[in-house]
Order: C-alpha cells, then structure tokens, then sequence
DNA sequence: CCAATTTTGTAACGACCATTCCACTTTTTA
DNA sequence: TAAAAAGTGGAATGGTCGTTACAAAATTGG
C-alpha cells in the first residue's frame, strides 16, 4: 500500500454529496453539480466513489444516519412520552418550513424516486424504517404501561398510525408549508393516542 | 381557420402521457418515451403541446381530476362517515398494493419533484389539495353532528389529520408494500377519529 | 534516487437530452 | 383548382449527460 494521498476528506464529500442531491434529487443532479459541490475533479470522484448511483446511495445512508439519530435523540429525551412524540413532530415542521431549506425530504424523495429502481436504496430505506418503527413501538408500549396513552390498540398499531401522520406530515409540509396547517396535523395525531 | 385536422385524440394523448409520466417521473421521462408512449411524432407533440413541461402540467391535471373524482365518488356513497373514510383509505392500499403498477403515486411524486420548481404544478396540486380538504371537513362535521365521531377537535383538524394519515399510508405502501402493515395504518388512524 | 503505486485535473467519449427545422401531406377557402 | 393554413414524421441542432482515458503529480519502498 503506497501512493499519493487522498487530497480530501471521505467524509466531507459524501456529506457535500449529500447536499447537492438533496436540493435536486438523483435524476436532478448532474456529475457536473457534484464536482462544484464538493470541491473535487471528476478524476477523484469517480475513483473514489465508482458512479454517481454509488455516490448517492453513500449519500443517502450518511442522511438516514444523521436522520435516524437526531431522531432517535429526540425520543430517548427524559420527559412524557406524548411530549416526545410531539417533539419529533414538531422537529419536522421546523425542517418543513425552514426558508433556508427549500427542498423536501430526501429520504421521502428517494422513496419515490429510487425505491423501485435502485435495490441498494431500498434496503438502506427499509433498515431505517424497521429502526424507527421498533423505537416507536418500545416507546407506544411504555406509555401504555404507564396510563399515558389508550389501551385499545396494539402498540405496533399505534406506531404506525403515528408513523403515517409523520410522513403525512413532511409530504404536506411541502405543499402547505403552514404552521397553523400542520400544527392541526400533529394536535389531531396526538390526540387520538 | 382551417388546414389539416389533427390525427389523434388530444385526450387520449394526455392520457397516455400521464401513464408514462407517472412511471417514470418529470426528468425521468424522455421527449422520445412520450413519443413511443404516444404515439405522436416530435413534430405533433410540441406543435400541440408546446413542451414536455406543458405536457407534464397538463398530465398531472388530468391525474389530478381523475383522481379528485375517485376520491369524491368514495366519498359521496350513501354509508356511515366512518365506513366511507374507511372505504378510501383502502383504495389508497390497492393502489399501492397493485403489482401491475410497479409505480407511485404520481401526485405524491410532483409535490416532491416538481412543486418548488414549476408554479404551474403547484397551483395544479394546491387546487387539489384544498378541494380534498373542503370535502373531509364537510365529512368531519357531518359524522360529528350524527354522533359518529368525537366532538373534543374542530372538523378542520380532524380533516388534516386523516389527510397526514392518509398521504403517510401512500408513501409507506412504496416503501412497505404489505398489506398487514397498511391495515394498521388504517385501522389506527379511524380509531382515533 | 528510482521504480511502483495511487490520486489528480482535464480532455475526450459516445449517448442521449429537449427542442427546432423542414419538406411533405392533408385540409379549407376562394 | 390554386393558394393558404395547419399537422405530420423524421432529420438535425447544440448542449449536457455519466463515464473513461490519460498524463502529470505526489507518495512509498527498496
């Protein structure tokens, strides 16, 4: 093992990566707005990453990562377990309406995007749901045990009703990105639990 | 007036763009699938269209009016309000569930894809929006008079909330296409109203 | 210091993109 | 029946796509 060292840090072009595709999706993004995005000569990229479909899936996985734990951080917090539920709610508009950020969801996008065409998108989505859909379901289980929430319904029922409404939510959030509107989303999920 | 007429149908033709559009996404589609799709040379699709994003606008409308009366139809049946809003969101399952369309939801995708980028879609899918939520707030109001439904949240909310719900079910179907899962979204989110 | 090895930027590749052009056909009008 | 008008398919346009080729640069081991 020997040679020229990498000029760059893996990490922070993926993370760059990540970016660009975000704001223009798979098909939107070009080899071009990648190499202004992150700084490198094709040369590297495509020595480095292989192609663009790999580029987007490293990308994808480094954002459910940082999704999934900027999440799962906001549901072990130490308070009710209705608050926390209202907490990543609330964490989603606040991404929703964001001015700074005018683009959707990635992960949402590259559901509808690349689920069907691309196995290793998908598998790197399913894994995260299966993370996100346990913690809610732990989470349903032990606000049932301690008389926060109805006992009517499994918990796995809940999480995912509650999983629904979320990404009811984010969807919604780009077509009426209005507080009021999606405050009546989360007051009517909690609501019911 | 006058010249030579038209040799095809432009209904029709919108018709078979939609099933290519819907397919394969605004940039996922080419000027040569919709001629193949259409059967329309160059020459015919942009002397009557003007530009695939002229023919992407008028696509989705016509998803979108399609779908708008198959919605409505569900709900204008003579049964319980709790039966009809059931009725739809099974509708939404079968449609994400038919592996004859390999495809989603093509409104869900345009929000995404096309919404910050195309005003024209965005009015397109506004109007939908608000038509759909006028509709189950009239729904919401009328099962709250009748005593079908809980009367502690505003018709407003409860609208906004089964449409979070709603739209959740659409996107999870893409990602967990079966009908279990699904089934608890449904029967979770009519439980709580 | 000289291979061997890896990374770098850039030029170049063929393919395909959305769109325009155009000669030809079919119609209406006069 | 000739001129005008509108529609037709297909060739051609310039541009951009994702990817590769390659020579120069930077490192390591001997």
């Amino acid at each position: 093992m020997s040679g020229r060292p990498r000029q760059f840090d893996a990490q922070a072009v993926i993370d760059a990566a990540m970016e660009v595709f975000w704001q223009h999706g798979y098909e939107g993004t070009s080899a071009q707005a990648l190499c202004e995005g992150t700084g490198l000569g094709r040369g590297s990229l495509y020595n480095a990453f292989g192609s663009k479909q790999q580029l987007f899936e490293q990308a994808l996985r480094r954002y459910q990562d940082l999704g999934l734990q900027a999440q799962l951080e906001i549901l072990n917090r130490d308070d009710s377990v209705r608050h926390r539920l209202r907490a990543l709610m609330e964490w989603g508009i606040t991404a929703d309406l964001d001015p700074n950020c005018q683009r959707s969801c990635m992960a949402l996008r590259s559901v509808l995007e690349r689920n069907h065409q691309d196995l290793v998108v998908k598998r790197i989505n399913d894994a995260y749901l299966d993370r996100i859909e346990r913690r809610l379901t732990e989470l349903m289980t032990e606000g049932q045990q301690l008389g926060e929430l109805r006992t009517d319904q499994p918990p796995r029922q809940l999480a995912r009703g509650y999983m629904a409404g979320y990404y009811g939510l984010r969807v919604l959030g780009q077509s009426r990105p209005e507080r009021e509107f999606l405050t009546d989303i989360v007051n009517d999920t909690l609501a019911r639990l």
